[in-house]
RNA sequence: GCCCCCAUCGUCUAGCGGCCUAGGACUCCGCCCUUUCAAGGCGGCAGCGCGGGUUCGAAUCCCGUUGGGGGCACCA
């Protein structure tokens, strides 16, 4: 697989057009290069492909590297790093992109193409009908020049057309095996438009090239152009532009969403933002995004990217296509939160908190305490930190609780539950001591024992009086972080609830 | 339409000719624990698309078929 290269020497590429947000298939794309490279010991280059002026976007770019931090993919080439191939942004290439094109054109390895958008697609649209083959024609491929000159005098501009060979191209991919595609369905491609804009077709083989790049890792939905990259890159050789071996390719599966379609930029659903906004982990949500396509095996699931790195083999990604679980992501992402320290997880349950504005920024010392307090009672039933706001809000939030959960307030604050909620009140009035243990001892006496109620209907009341929830921590832990004044205030509140008709 | 890829529980997967009356995880459903909800423990439902071969033996190899996906741009 690494085919005489040494594994030190492997370089692998993470490639992305700065269009939109970053969406978790590509992550997951980037994670297996990352994997592939820190597993050898090799080089993983990040590169951006900003050539269309048109679609990216300089957000977006920042959002590629934002979301790469966070995730701690740590590349070692590429934008804000360097390196020995710099620049790393296409955008600044473009006179090495014109310098390869005008070789190629030389050569005889391309050629001006003539013809318009409406004639290709008149003439696709013949070939199609007629059950052959879609691309393109060879209409411009050996023009004379009368036939240029009087194209010329139309004012037409011609874009650059790479010639593919008339023989099959097989490639052996590392994930799907051999692959041969007949010399009928190869066809000649634009590299460089009419205004001169150099193409992805183009770009992405000569930089790969240049790069020394050893392995491509990257979607499925490029598989049927591997053989047009296949041949520029023998070209690319041939004309002494690039001195590397071939690139060996894999292609990985795609991630789908809902539905029968993969996952795209335009799914809500697949962008990366959302997980974070929801309180995805990095280390859960890219032990779940290893998990679509690749198994590190031995009926093992939960693991760390760096065991990962030391455990992957691009020849054991699976090659069909996975669908993107939720439940699964967040039951994974669960695991790896209740493995953080309580302090790490205090801190990472900072900023979903503050952005429900129940945490100052920064956080009061006060809240901080609080908060650090609370995290172990909630540690284990949360699965994404963003269920902190809903679980804690009881303890930051201001004065009336009641509003929180108005179903949980109706259905469980009725007149009946006037006892429970005043017994419960006096009970806690006298307490000397405030601790869990002897709030537990008091509420028990006087509600199981003194009014010989079942602790299920003792104490549902006063859970929702207290944190306006009918889920919420355990009762009494939260009832001493809360603290008396706190508390009394709101069992008063609840019990006037109950007592005036709705 | 043409070309390419893919095919194990609902989902993610293990399986790479006999260890498979197909294992794990998520989901779902019971039970235990329990002040709620979780977590944890125990148990359960559920799968090799179909048809031919090859072989003593096939989820595993081959062919076909069906189904799904992708590509066929002066997007990447």
């Amino acid at each position: 697989m690494l085919d005489g290269v040494s594994p030190a020497d492997v370089r692998v590429r993470f490639s992305p057009s700065p269009t939109g947000n970053p969406h978790v298939g590509l992550i997951r794309t980037a994670l297996f290069n990352w994997a592939f490279a820190r597993h050898y010991g090799g080089t993983f280059v990040f590169r951006i492909e900003d050539t269309d002026a048109a679609r990216d976007t300089e957000e977006s770019y920042g959002a590629l590297l934002d979301s790469f931090r966070w995730l701690g993919l740590t590349w070692d080439e590429g934008p804000e790093v360097g390196g020995p191939h710099a620049p790393y942004r296409q955008s600044e290439r473009g006179d090495i992109y014109a310098r390869v094109a005008a070789t190629l054109l030389e050569s005889g390895h391309a050629y001006h193409c003539y013809c318009t958008q409406q004639e290709l697609e008149e003439r696709r649209a013949v070939a199609r009908a007629a059950g052959r083959p879609s691309g393109y024609d060879g209409h411009c491929r050996a023009l004379t020049a009368d036939q240029v000159a009087a194209f010329r005098a139309e004012g037409r501009e011609p874009v650059l057309r790479f010639r593919m060979p008339d023989r099959s191209v097989s490639v052996d991919d590392l994930v799907r095996g051999r692959i041969t595609v007949d010399a009928a369905n190869v066809f000649d491609y634009v590299i460089v438009r009419a205004n001169g804009q150099p193409l992805y077709p183009l770009v992405n083989p000569v930089d790969d090239a240049l790069m020394g790049i050893t392995h491509v890792l990257r979607g499925e939905d490029l598989l049927s152009s591997t053989p047009r990259q296949v041949v520029l890159h023998e070209v690319l050789r041939d004309v002494g532009v690039a001195r590397g071996p071939m690139p060996r390719y894999g292609h990985l599966p795609f991630v789908m969403g809902a539905g029968n379609r993969k996952l795209s930029k335009r799914d809500p659903e697949a962008s990366l933002q959302l997980y974070r906004d929801r309180g995805f982990l990095p280390e859960g949500l890219l032990n779940y995004l290893a998990l679509l396509g690749w198994s590190i095996g031995e009926d093992r699931e939960i693991f760390s990217m760096a065991e990962m790195a030391a455990a992957f083999d691009v020849t054991r990604v699976n090659p069909n296509p996975a669908r993107f679980d939720l439940k699964k992501a967040e039951a994974i992402n669960g695991v790896w939160l209740r493995r953080l320290e309580p302090d790490d997880l205090a801190d990472r349950m900072v900023p979903h908190l503050q952005k429900a504005d129940l945490l100052a920024d920064p956080p009061t010392p006060h809240q901080r305490a609080l908060l650090r307090a609370a995290t172990p009672l909630v540690q284990e039933r949360m699965t994404v930190l963003d269920q902190a706001v809903s679980m804690l809000g009881f303890l930051f939030v201001d004065g009336d609780v009641l509003h929180m959960d108005d179903a949980a307030t109706s259905s469980m604050l009725t007149p009946e539950a006037g006892p429970a909620l005043a017994a419960a009140r006096d009970a806690l009035l006298s307490l000397s001591e405030w601790t869990t243990e002897s709030i537990e001892h008091a509420m028990r006496a006087a509600l199981v024992d003194g009014l010989g109620l079942k602790p299920k209907h003792a104490f549902g009341p006063v859970r929702v009086a207290v944190t306006g929830r009918r889920v919420s921590p355990p009762l009494f832990e939260s009832i001493e972080l809360l603290g008396r004044e706190r508390t009394l205030t709101r069992l008063d509140s609840a019990l006037e609830h109950v007592s005036e008709p709705v």
